[in-house]
DNA sequence: TGTACATCAGTGAACGCGCGTTCACTGATGTAC
DNA sequence: TGTACATCAGTGAACGCGCGTTCACTGATGTAC
């Protein structure tokens, strides 16, 4: 049926696409910052003013490719987890992949984690997107739990006041996971992105580069960190 | 004396000083992609082309402004690293002392540890101050070795292959210290940066936020991660 | 101490560039009857 | 099925802006003798 899809919706969803894509090309090539709205319709072959019937400013361009960038993410993230069954297997597994998109995407992964591009104030609907990655953590340290795998370190202190209260969204996402185990899963979220950072902001050249090993040994010891353990088999 | 320190040269000095405090200023405001020779020059009552007789481009300028926020930084480092005698504790205080000034000048920090600016290639004459608040992290655990503080946790993993080939580095800068410490004192040092960056590019921004108390939560656990125990008095 | 020359700082105009955004317009596509 | 009108996509010109960098210049400061 695809009822009310007119010729023009489809060439328009289309044209929506073929502007992100080039807008994402330029991404890549120069970085955030040089991205603009008259090269991106050159490329196209289009006048720059006909851009603004898809996107009505850069800005609203801009938010488009973070939200892309965080969905792409998040998928990859999201796929490497279904993959596995064993939970420690599913945190190294996605800590991979989050690291190999990163590594393909340097721009876009600058867009979202690196600093905030000057002017531009990133919308709410950004905010769903930015926390996939989080999530899929999260399942895995309630999988974990549940299928008993999960082993709170001894030494891990209990979090108090304030600490403790911020840790309530956390808490929702994954029932079960004691407080002191979700502060560590948040200091490893950092981690991962911490790691992924230096190594594409270039604070490991001249040490740790190539971070193939330091990475799979970090995360193996975050792992280890947050109280993931092998599977009993 | 002042041995051929001709009042041209003091007023040298000094303009360059006073370009540089304009340039920051414009950072501060504007981040490093805004920054431009034109509106420093405007700020200081000059001719755009005056600034040319200072620094032979916008890069140049960059770059000492780069060199100037990673030596304030170091400063700052090593400043709380003097200032204490016990190791977890100068730990503890090197790592907030790195948090507050990243607080303090979030443009700066960015400049130096977020994204690269776009068509900019850091020179070599950055690396040594890059290195700078390593290198107090590394002296702490020297310290701490020799004072029989550091207590290696026997459940890390000894460091194989590539991976304790590029600790060669921080072997020489911290002798004594045993490798599998290493690796985690670089963990350590990804993880504090980790931290700030996410914190001032606002990805804790609805959960984390404010962060002095997670931060001090994790430096702390960080310590212990590297095996930094509380000195026997 | 005084003079002649060299060095340097700052000026002002110009070059050539790219940018985001607006606006009145033409022609094609869609909708209601 | 055909017509009348409304909606939308894309054009081309323009506005107003800021940028980095070069260059020939004038006047002040420094140096050698």
């Amino acid at each position: 049926m695809n009822a009310g899809r007119t010729a023009r919706d489809r060439a328009r969803a289309e044209l929506t696409r073929e502007i992100k894509d080039a807008a994402r090309r330029q991404l890549a090539a120069e970085g955030a910052e040089r991205l603009s709205l008259r090269a991106v319709s050159r490329e196209l072959g289009m006048v720059s003013s006909a851009l603004y019937r898809y996107f009505p400013s850069r800005d609203d361009l801009l938010t488009a490719l973070i939200i892309d960038a965080y969905d792409a993410l998040g998928a990859k993230a999201e796929a490497a987890a279904k993959d596995q069954d064993d939970p420690l297997t599913a945190w190294l597994a996605v800590c991979q992949a989050v690291r190999a998109w990163a590594v393909a995407h340097p721009h876009e992964y600058a867009l979202i984690y690196g600093s905030p591009v000057a002017g531009y104030k990133a919308p709410e609907s950004t905010i769903q997107p930015a926390g996939r990655v989080a999530v899929v953590l999260l399942g895995i340290l309630s999988r974990a739990q549940d299928t008993g795998v999960l082993v709170a370190p001894a030494e891990a202190p209990e979090p108090l006041g304030l600490l403790a209260e911020q840790l309530t969204v956390f808490k929702e996402m994954a029932p079960g996971v004691p407080p002191k185990v979700l502060v560590r899963t948040v200091i490893a979220w950092t981690q991962l992105f911490g790691m992924i950072s230096f190594e594409l902001f270039g604070q490991l050249v001249g040490t740790m580069d190539p971070a193939d090993e330091f990475f799979l040994q970090a995360t193996s010891q975050l792992a280890d960190f947050i109280g993931l353990t092998q599977e009993l088999s």
